[in-house]
RNA sequence: GCCCGGGUGGCGGAACUGGUAGACGCAGCGGACUUAAAAUCCGCCGAUCGCAAGGUCGUGCCGGUUCGAUUCCGGCUCCGGGCACCA
């Protein structure tokens, strides 16, 4: 394996985007790209958009004004039409980590349902909802839209505290986190609507939690049924109706908490003691034959924004006539390459202040203005694999070599990438299929996600709540007796920094450690070494370095057992197989299928090291007092080299020759187990009495049932516990353990 | 708030399909070698009771299933990742 330079690529180069630009505009042409307004960060006072990530406590990480939600024109990606294909497909995707692929269902959330619409009781209209309870329809006591409805926007023009409620909610953060922890506020808007069963009317509230970008941005309330309903309705005091019970008979209290559970239906009239499924589909056949609801899947995934306002970027290759008509750019104008020359005023991207990148003309001549928006980076990184595989090619996005390395064999990437980009990139590749570019369905068969490797941050308040974060390099910790941080100052100034969270390195946090120190120190190997050896790949890691001495010993110890063997000769005495010399063979080829198993099979190099750290030991423990000693032990190192060789590359190259090789350890075979060498004669066993271990005892490997029962039975230790007890009866897992049953 | 992980000695971790909890390593302690130090080698190293043999407790907390639970189930708790403009 290795790295192949030539197809080296960055993403930045005109080369590459101009790619992804004529993709665009393909996927335009095949109506998978639309504008659309979308609500963004709005700085008012650097007359900015700013990232969820600037935006501090509700205020600009710059500016420190309150921020506000806007509404502009963007570009989208039309995702969802992909959103069954990205489902179904992950359950046949069995080299992928589960944790990974229950992510990306439930980020796509597909759900089966029915949109009702609910008749406002003045006759001027109707409220559609999506629910996928529509068993729980005659609980619903009050209906609940989001800030940007319809319904509300015209209640705040009459109702001047609803006007005050819309205000606050347009200052309310785009980032759903925030806005799902932050305190639920909500008015009614003075109307009602019919209930489409009962009649009742049911009060119009408007709630700054309910999203006006999912499902019709207005839900029904059943505050029996579902938690959040039922936290509004005691704040508001707003009627709780119970209309389902648990099937099984236990007592509930809706007074107390909501019960979310599938049950029987109750004070539902004519649906009482149906079923969720059967009350489902009675409830959805009456609507849909009146005409007021309609069968739907709701899909929680929502389309791709790709616009971004920033300078740095791949332009997005679209224009616009005088009448503001999209034309997307022409296939032989490409690329729209991003301007270097540029005059940097202000915070916004140069781009919109720079004519001669605005004014253009279109491919039939007529004047135009360029789009300033770039793609967001996540569509470089959707596909660049797949350009790995034709890098130079300068007539196609990619060519037929992609069908031959396409998918990727095993993609290794930092869980946090489980959702977004893996998902971008596997839709991206699907959209490529179906131009034609590639055959496969799939970029990646197999997944693996390395945990993150994380570290304590260490940072000072600065302006606006804006923390200045110090590198781990840059501070001094002062530990306590038992090795915890209790304190930490900066070196330059020696003044205190606050101790942070530990949490993945990264270039905001600061908190990264650069491993040349260390391996200006031990080398290559020994870091390598100890990092595959600190934990398993998929696991999250806590960095430090103060156990990386070990890995520095166990190297030296190698390099030091390969050159006392080759400096001695074997000894004149031929000798025999001793029982010694037998089980240590056992041991070197039982090393061999371990390590193969952990290396290739179970990606767990950490216990991989381990196993032959143990067979070092073992060997450097012998005596070579014969000539068969001596082979055993030479066959011992080389296995050693050999296992060690993908981890530890240098040290392994020189010691294999030292060893006696002629050929190159890079080309040099893995080794394989000898099945005679793993055989045993005898096998431990472990004898429990009750399932408390109380001997291990050792027995013929080709013992029965009875033969490992009498055995354990005569231990000493195990008569002990049995004596003067009924016995019950003997549990035997054969080669492994016997297990006595007996009464108090 | 929602979704996904994780919590095991002083520390990193092991125990792969319900079958010996703590492999391997770090740190620590004791010893050998040395004028001394480094390096190296040997021994000890979860808690507790016991002279010992051995016993009891112990895998975040509470409860359950099982002959047997770090592993399975229910409920909690704390930590990490993601939540669509950090990438």
């Amino acid at each position: 394996f290795a790295y192949d330079w030539s197809r080296e690529l960055a993403t930045c180069n005109p080369d590459y985007y101009r790619w992804e630009q004529w993709f665009f505009t393909q996927l335009y042409e095949k109506g998978l790209v639309y504008r659309a307004t979308a609500v963004v960060n709005w700085d008012p006072v650097d007359q900015t958009v700013l990232a969820n990530e600037q935006v501090i406590e509700g205020c600009g990480w710059r500016s420190g004004a309150p921020v506000e939600r806007r509404e502009i024109p963007q570009w989208f990606l039309r995702i969802t039409a992909y959103a069954d294909e990205l489902l179904e497909e992950l359950d046949r995707m069995d080299e992928w980590p589960e944790a990974v692929k229950t992510m990306q269902r439930n980020w796509i959330g597909r759900s089966q349902g029915l949109q009702i619409r609910f008749a406002l009781s003045d006759g001027s209209g109707q409220l559609e909802v999506f629910t996928t309870r529509p068993d729980t329809l005659l609980g619903a006591t009050y209906m609940a839209v989001a800030p940007e409805h319809p319904l509300a926007v015209a209640a705040a023009a009459r109702d001047p505290a609803v006007a005050e409620l819309l205000e606050a909610c347009k200052r309310q953060s785009t980032s759903e986190a925030i806005m799902e922890t932050m305190e639920k506020r909500g008015l009614s808007l003075g109307i009602t609507v019919d209930h489409p069963l009962s009649g009742a009317p049911l009060p119009v509230w408007v709630a700054n939690f309910v999203l006006i970008s999912y499902g019709t941005g207005a839900v029904m309330s059943v505050p029996a049924h579902d938690q959040r309903d039922y936290e509004f309705a005691q704040r508001h005091a707003l009627p709780i109706r119970q209309v389902v019970r648990p099937a099984d008979g236990s007592v509930i209290d809706v007074e107390r908490e909501a019960y979310t559970e599938h049950g029987i239906l109750i004070n539902s009239g004519e649906f009482d003691g149906l079923d969720f499924e059967l009350a489902f589909d009675a409830i959805a056949q009456r609507l849909e034959a009146q005409g007021r609801a309609t069968r739907r899947t709701q899909y929680r995934l929502r389309d791709w924004l790709v616009s971004r306002q920033r300078y740095w970027g791949c332009p997005i290759p679209v224009l616009y006539d005088e009448n503001g008509t999209v034309v997307p750019e022409s296939a032989e104008r490409l690329p729209v390459v991003l301007p270097e020359e540029i005059n940097w005023a202000g915070v916004n991207s140069p781009l919109r202040s720079m004519p001669a990148f605005l004014q253009a003309t279109l491919p039939d001549g007529r004047p135009a203005r360029r789009e300033t928006d770039t793609f967001d980076t996540f569509f470089e990184s959707s596909w660049y694999f797949t350009r790995f595989t034709c890098a130079d090619s300068t007539t196609a996005m990619v060519d037929a070599r992609a069908d031959y390395w396409m998918p990727v064999d095993i993609y290794i990437g930092g869980i946090e990438h489980a959702v977004l980009h893996l998902l971008y990139a596997r839709f991206f590749h699907k959209a490529m299929r179906d131009a034609g570019l590639v055959k496969s369905d799939e970029p990646f068969k197999r997944l693996l996600t390395q945990g993150m490797v994380c570290k304590e941050t260490y940072f000072r308040a600065g302006v606006n709540g804006r923390k200045q974060y110090f590198n781990p390099e840059q501070v001094e910790v002062v530990l306590d007796a038992k090795g915890r941080a209790v304190s930490a100052r900066a070196k330059a100034d020696n003044l205190p920094v606050i101790i942070g969270p530990v949490e993945k390195m990264s270039k905001s946090k600061n908190n990264g450690v650069d491993p040349q120190t260390l391996i200006a120190r031990y080398g290559a190997d020994t870091v390598r070494l100890y990092t595959m050896f600190a934990a398993p790949p998929d696991q999250s890691l806590e960095w430090s370095d103060s156990a990386v001495e070990g890995q520095y010993r166990f190297l030296k110890s190698l390099w030091r057992q390969v050159t006392d063997h080759v400096a001695n000769s074997a000894p004149a005495d031929p000798g025999g197989m001793s029982e010694a010399l037998k089980a240590l063979r056992r041991h070197i080829h039982e090393t061999i299928v371990k390590v193969s198993d952990d290396i290739s099979r179970r990606y767990k190099f950490n216990t991989a090291i381990a196993a032959v750290m143990e067979l070092l030991n073992h060997l450097s423990r012998m005596n070579i007092d014969t000539a068969a000693a001596h082979a055993v032990r030479q066959e011992g190192l080389d296995t050693v080299v050999l296992l060690l060789a993908p981890i530890v590359p240098h040290i392994t190259a020189v010691l294999w020759q030292a060893l006696g090789h002629s050929d190159d350890l890079s080309v040099a075979a893995w080794p394989t187990a000898d099945a005679l060498a793993l055989t045993r004669d005898e096998v431990e066993m472990v004898v429990q009495v009750n399932g408390r271990k109380r001997a291990v005892v050792s027995v013929p490997a080709s013992a029965d049932k009875a033969a490992c029962e009498a055995i354990a039975l005569a231990d000493e230790n195990v008569q002990r516990f049995v004596t003067g007890k009924a016995m019950h009866k003997i549990i035997v897992v054969p080669g492994k353990l016997v297990n006595v049953v007996v009464g108090e």
